[in-house]
Order: C-alpha cells, then sequence, then structure tokens
DNA sequence: TTGTATGCGTTATCAT
DNA sequence: ATGATAACGCATACAA
C-alpha cells in the first residue's frame, strides 16, 4: 500500500480520532452519527480530537459499509439553459437540510448521453436519481429497474413514467394558451417550438396545439407551425418567416425557450406594432419577458415547485416513508401581458 | 425468482461476474479495467457475464480501494445565474472522455455554505475541486491545505490563490471598458455593479472602474456609483437615479449580470435614445445583448475556457503530469455595439 | 495470463 | 455506554 501515514495530504482516519479521544472507533463513530448514544463526557473529548486532527470523515468508506448513499443524481438535458436553474434550486433547498449531497450532470440533450450518466450514476451507488428528459434509451430501463433505485422525472407528465412523476402538463399547458388567444379574439394562431426530435416536452406542446385547434373548430395550418432550434436569433428569424408567409396568423405562440423574446425584438427592429401587426405569447415565465416592451403573455410553470416536490417525494421514498409511485401534476397558470 | 440470486434490488458484485464466467474476480477487475492485460476468451466471457448479470461496478468500493477517486467537485455561487453555465460546460466537456464524473453544488454566494459544501465534497473523496468563489473562510483554507486537494479557482485572477487560478482580471476588464468609453468621448461615466460585501468580482470591477478614471484623470464622482442586487429591475432602477439625477452622466457602465438588458428595456419604455440620451456598456457577452435594440456594447469574457483550461489543469495535477501551481490568465475582449 | 491474500475506512452486529 | 469482530466490494502486491 502507498503509505505516507501522517505527512501532509494524508486524510486523518476514524482511528486517529479514536487513539486520540482514548476510545474506540465505533465509539467515535456514534458521537458524530448520534451524540445521544454516548456520554457527555466522551462526546466533547471526540470532538476535541476530531478538531485536533482535522478529520473529515471517509463517506466512501461509510457508505460502502452502510449500503447505504447520501448522493441523489440529477440529470439537465442542458445547463447552459437556465429554465432549469429553479428545479435545481429547488431540489438542492430540500436536500440541504437532510445531509444529502446533489450531483448534477448534463446530458446535452442525448439519450446515449444519458445512459451513460445513469450507468456512471449507479456505479456511485446514488440513493436516488431525478431526471428532466422523459424519454430514455432501453438500456436506461433495464439498468434502473435491475438497481431499483427511486427515481422521479420532472419533465413533462408522462403517462408511462419509469418510477414517480413529478411536473407538470406540456400538453395541455400549450393546449390552453391557445385557447386563451382564441379568447382574446385570435384566429389564425401561428405556432413555433423546438425541435420535437429529441424532446418529449416540445412533442407534448405540439401536440397540445394540435389538440386546441381542433376543439375550437380551427384546421391545422401546416404553414403556421414551425420547429427552430434554441436562441434568440431563432425567435427572430421564426416571426419573420410566419408575418412575411403567404398567409400571416395574427398571433404567435412560441413554446420554447427564449424564442418568443427573439421574436420581440425583431418586431422593435422592423417597426412591427406588438400586438398590433401580430401578438406574441411565450410558453415560460423568464424575467425577461416580463420587462421588455411590451412585456410578454406567457406561462408560468412549477419549475422551483418541480424540483422540491420532487426532491420530497424521492426522499419519502429512499428513506422508507413511502412505498408509492407518486404521481404528482403541479399545474401551470397563464399571465396576460400587453404583447397579446 | 430462483436464478438470481439476490432477487431484484440488489446490485450485483463482481463476483457473480467472476463466477458465471469461471474466472476470478481479479480478473474480472483486469477484464473492466485494462482489457489488454487478459486473454482474448477471458475477455469475451467477462464482457457476456456482465451484460448477463447486469453488473455495475461500485465505485465507492473500487475508489475507496485504490485510494482514488474519480469525481471532481465544482462549487458556483449560484446556478440561477446563467453566466456560469458556460464555464460549467467548459468542464463538463474536459471531462467527459476522461471517466471524471462532475459533482456541482451551489454556494448561494455564501461563505459558510461553501465551507460545508467543501466538507462535504472533501468528505466523498474528491480528486480535485473547482471553485468559483475567491474569498473562503478560514477554515476552508484549513480543509484543503490539509486535504492536499488540487484546486482551481476560476472567479477573478486573485493574487493569493488556494492553489491554482483560471480566470480573467476582472479589476484590468473593467478598468479596459472604461478607457473605451472615454476613447469614444464620453466624459460623465456612470458604474453600477452588484453588491461588493459577498463577492470579489464585484470589487474588483470597483476599484477597476476607479483606477481607469484616476488615469484618465477624471474625477471619480460618488454620485454616478451605484450597488445594486441582480435582476434587470435593477438595472431599470439604476439608469432611472442616475439619468435623472443632479449630474447626470452620458454613459452608464452597467458592470454585472443583467443589468445592462433591464436599464435599456428601462429605456425604451420611457423612450430615452440610446446612445443619444444616455449610453450603456454591459460586463459580459450574453446572447440577449446581441439581440435587444440598440445592441449593447459589452466584454467578451473567458467563461466556457475558464471551464475548460480549469479542468485540464487540474487533471494534470490529479494525475501527477504537472506539480506547478499554474496561474493563467485567459484574458478578455470589448465588442462595441450601437448602444455606445 | 491468472489467482491468492490482504487491506482500504467505515458501520452492523453482537458482547460486555 | 462502550468495545471487538466481521463484513462492505474492489484493487494492490505478490505468487504461480
Amino acid at each position: 500500500m502507498p503509505g505516507d501515514p501522517g505527512g501532509p495530504g494524508a486524510n486523518s482516519r476514524m482511528r486517529d480520532v479514536a487513539s486520540r479521544a482514548g476510545v474506540s472507533t465505533m465509539t467515535v463513530s456514534r458521537a458524530l452519527k448520534d451524540p445521544s448514544k454516548v456520554s457527555e463526557a466522551v462526546r466533547l473529548r471526540v470532538a476535541e480530537a476530531v478538531r485536533a486532527v482535522g478529520y473529515v470523515p471517509n463517506r466512501l468508506a461509510g457508505n460502502l459499509s452502510s449500503m447505504r448513499s447520501n448522493v441523489i443524481g440529477l440529470i439537465v438535458p442542458g445547463l447552459e439553459n437556465s429554465l432549469f436553474a429553479p428545479t435545481i434550486q429547488g431540489v438542492s433547498e430540500v436536500l440541504r437540510r437532510t445531509g444529502y449531497q446533489l450531483m448534477i450532470a448534463d446530458s446535452l440533450y442525448d439519450d446515449t448521453a444519458e445512459e451513460q450518466l445513469v450507468e456512471a450514476f449507479l456505479a456511485q451507488r446514488v440513493a436516488g436519481l431525478m431526471l428532466h428528459d422523459t424519454h430514455h434509451t432501453r438500456a436506461v430501463h433495464d439498468m434502473l429497474r435491475r438497481a431499483a433505485v427511486p427515481v422521479v422525472e420532472t419533465g413533462t407528465l408522462v403517462s408511462d413514467p419509469l418510477d414517480m412523476v413529478v411536473s407538470y402538463s406540456n400538453h395541455d399547458a400549450s393546449a390552453a394558451m391557445v385557447r386563451h388567444l382564441h379568447r382574446l379574439g385570435y384566429r389564425r394562431i401561428g405556432f413555433v417550438s423546438l425541435p420535437a426530435a429529441n424532446n418529449d416536452r416540445s412533442r407534448d406542446r405540439q401536440a397540445g396545439y394540435r389538440a386546441a385547434l381542433a376543439a375550437l373548430g380551427l384546421p391545422v395550418e401546416p404553414g403556421l407551425m414551425l420547429e427552430m432550434p434554441s436562441g434568440l436569433a431563432s425567435g427572430a428569424e421564426a416571426v419573420v418567416r410566419l408575418v412575411e408567409g403567404a398567409s400571416p396568423p395574427d398571433a404567435v405562440f412560441l413554446a420554447g425557450d427564449v424564442l418568443a423574446a427573439g421574436a420581440l425584438f425583431e418586431c422593435q427592429r422592423r417597426g412591427w406594432a406588438v400586438p398590433g401587426r401580430v401578438a406574441l405569447a411565450a410558453f415560460d415565465d423568464i424575467d425577461m419577458l416580463r420587462h421588455v416592451v411590451p412585456p410578454i403573455t406567457t406561462l408560468r410553470l412549477p419549475r422551483a415547485a418541480m424540483g422540491r416536490r420532487g426532491a420530497e417525494v424521492l426522499l419519502d421514498r429512499i428513506e422508507g416513508r413511502s412505498t408509492e409511485r407518486v404521481r404528482v401534476d403541479l399545474g401551470f397558470e397563464i399571465i396576460q401581458r400587453e404583447s397579446t
């Protein structure tokens, strides 16, 4: 063994603390984990020894020995997208006071990358897993079933979850916005979304749009639907293509990311009145949409709550307080502003 | 179910693989880690057995035994701020192909929270640590020195790093923008920054502003300096307070977050010409600043490179390829646009 | 190329 | 209330 006992860089072990405090390692272990199981005198001696040797427990060893883990894995499809930040913070908030550690990874909207990350997390023997994506490879299904690790999906209210779901319905939210625009008098409602290919949420939103139009007795005009990549530039391009198209819309629902803001900036550049020339609606209550001129009508989604409730139901299962495969619908809300 | 020892939920161990492949656990270990040290036939039998039992290695045990770790810890001061996303992605990108796992945590701009996170990471025996913040409690200094874990700080080019630094100089960047505005003819340059209290970067930017004015022979007017919390609303409030103040600036440098965008939106609302009534400059090249009307002059910072180079120098040290306490200045760049 | 013995640092279990 | 002993699952060191 590469022995360098005591030198700089050597972490002190529990038995260093033990011998300094004149007790056994078991007593140290108890003193640290459940001080009430140890006498006052010993507790103090141990605390003193811990400080003296600068002891930091080794959770690798602890977790291995106890066969449980204090790490929760979280996989988001893209950290560059600040939409996920509130969810992550919701999770952090709950975990912070429970002694669990959060391990975050980014799948970059890629199934196979997600698969590797899931395997890496299982290799670390995480206590539970939160996945924002709701589409997974077969291998992910197999691994998770085998490992029997509690899992929460948060991306959308899937009908066939891996385990638990805490989310809102992208389908219903999208449909609700279409009905809202219809109520306001708009009849030719354009729709722009992110590519549905690697994105369940986007697919659900498209389906919600179609369903709402059908229910309202409006035709689904292919010329009014667009798929665009993420980014402000995309929103700008989309609104131009629709408004300058053959049969322009009177309103455009940009159901993704910052597309709506990009569209508005383009309208500003071109001097198009919003909502005079075209009304604009967005899909997420990001700060920017409230501050632009005019402020943009949008959907408020339970992003932070998804993180908080998700973490809570996960912990309930991990700690054995619950055994159900919970399914939570956190709903959504329409924010009417001046852009419509 | 018989023939499935352990039942559902039991992770298979290496010796399950070993017995199924008819070899010892050591051979399995080698077959997985360095296939070249094992015969072709055995390699195949092991691979088959791994799939058959759905084996996922236990890195807790592996890391404990080998006394090394495959986890890198990263602490950012606030995940809600998407400015850190490029850095995180830079890190991920480098780690992805090296077999290291990234563990991210959020200190919420709080020294004490950071201290607890550092301890938690050390408890997981991370191989290395990346910290965006550059101000730390005494306990953090002590713990890190004891643990002798390689550390990279990325927030600003500190003069007294814990270990290594990979960043740019907030001081110099700030000063450069002031000189740039001066070159453009502006003489009364207002300055808005985030509160310096818990934020080294903000302190450096303030110092850079003062230093540049002094070098240019301009007075530092307290009435032209403001500290505001993060957010678009703050930028809006700041620009109004300055422009409607006793002796208004001809340009405002909003050196933080999305303050500049908030200021611009407020100008749009009020019909103030930018740069006619007041010129605006920002501190970070976020996408939005390029798309608003008019586009906003700003600084481009090496956010992604900080992540990439940071991860690289960290790995160099972890893997023993280097032993130096590297200090890397990645520089910055001014992006002149129509707002000035 | 492969196997055996042993230890990594902690906790579960059973004693005292 | 405290201690002794045996795991936890894997990798190092050495032997064959």
